[in-house]
DNA sequence: AAATTAGTCAACCGCGCGAGG
DNA sequence: CCCTCGCGCGGTTGACTAATT
């Protein structure tokens, strides 16, 4: 089909994003929620701004509340791995399992990282394992599995009681970036946070209602203060406050799932993938998630892996 | 210090799918 | 049915940065 019909407007502007943009974005959606994405560059009451494909992938891979950027933990990386094994490149299918991770970001992961590793995993392998697909697999089990032990906040089971976290967390967080902005002349540096970026942070209240307490602008703000930002708000405890949004509209995206059609409540992407994916494993024959989720969450997944026909890896 | 190469990742592009007319 | 539209996905590109020469 090609490029959606905006896209091909005279003066529209493709990117990079600006923070303005990203401002308007962010408020727009916390206005009308995300979706109906066709909507946004025409109502944002900008002439020139970025058609409504850019606009969608701007706001899953950047702006949404929840993600998590930096480098991958060894128990995700496992967790890609095993996926990618059963999966194939179904990076969204994927990535709803990561939650705090976006498909974008797990593809490129996988493309610039984990293929250089089994490229060398395989070239370091003794010519009889080279040709077993499975072996990366195991490698990835092992890895996964001990990183599993110490992680275990993050496991797909527990994932409610993670996301059930308050976010008053952000709030409380904002509340202190925003106290610390501009106006105070003496804090020169604050948790590696230099004046100019407080002054810039604190504008974003001033320009959308509410910003302070809201969830997109703790993502809008990690955004922009990606590496200084760890310093501020790196605890897990404190991401899983920003995990809440995600959480609410995933149950409600399973509740409400026999709410056919473009509802405005706005499912974000990733729930519709999770709740279609789900359903579709069901009609394929694929085994379900729910039965996925506990063979890969399961320590002794290695066990499990005779007793059941994987597909080739690579 | 400058030039070159390699690595990373945000963003774009093309395609397919489903819904609605 | 057929067509159009909106959306989402996966592959790819290209700008930027870091590392190396």
């Amino acid at each position: 089909m090609g490029r959606p019909p905006c896209c091909d407007k005279v003066g529209i502007k493709k990117g990079p994003w600006t923070p303005e943009e990203d401002i308007i974005l962010v408020s727009y959606i916390q206005e009308h929620g995300p979706g109906n994405w066709r909507a946004v560059p025409t109502n944002t009451g900008i002439t020139i701004f970025l058609c409504s494909k850019s606009c969608r992938l701007r706001w899953t891979n950047y702006l949404r509340p929840g993600i998590k950027r930096g480098n991958f933990t060894p128990h995700e990386e496992g967790m890609i791995i095993h996926l990618q094994a059963l999966l194939g490149n179904k990076w969204a299918a994927i990535a709803t399992y990561l939650p705090q991770r976006t498909d974008n970001d797990i593809k490129n992961y996988w493309n610039t990282h984990l293929k250089k590793k089994l490229k060398k995993f395989q070239s370091g392998l003794e010519p009889q394992m080279a040709g077993d697909p499975t072996a990366f697999h195991q490698f990835a089990s092992k890895s996964y599995g001990e990183s599993s032990k110490n992680e275990s906040s993050l496991r797909i089971g527990e994932n409610s009681s993670v996301y059930a976290s308050s976010a008053e967390n952000i709030s409380r967080l904002l509340e202190g970036w925003m106290r610390s902005s501009p106006l105070q002349p003496n804090t020169n540096q604050i948790n590696g946070i230099s004046n100019h970026d407080n002054k810039f942070y604190g504008n974003f209240g001033k320009i959308i209602p509410n910003f302070e307490n809201s969830d997109a602008s703790a993502s809008l703000i990690q955004c922009y203060r990606p590496q200084k930002m760890e310093h501020v708000m790196p605890s897990d405890h404190e991401l899983e406050g920003m995990l809440v949004f995600d959480h609410h509209h995933h149950h409600k995206s399973s509740c409400d799932s026999s709410q056919k059609g473009s509802e405005s409540s706005g499912l974000i992407d990733h729930d519709k993938a999770c709740f279609e994916h789900e359903q579709k494993a069901k009609i394929d024959g694929n085994p379900p998630l729910s039965f996925l989720e506990k063979w890969l969450l399961d320590e002794s997944a290695a066990q499990v892996e005779g007793a059941m026909e994987l597909p080739p890896i690579f």
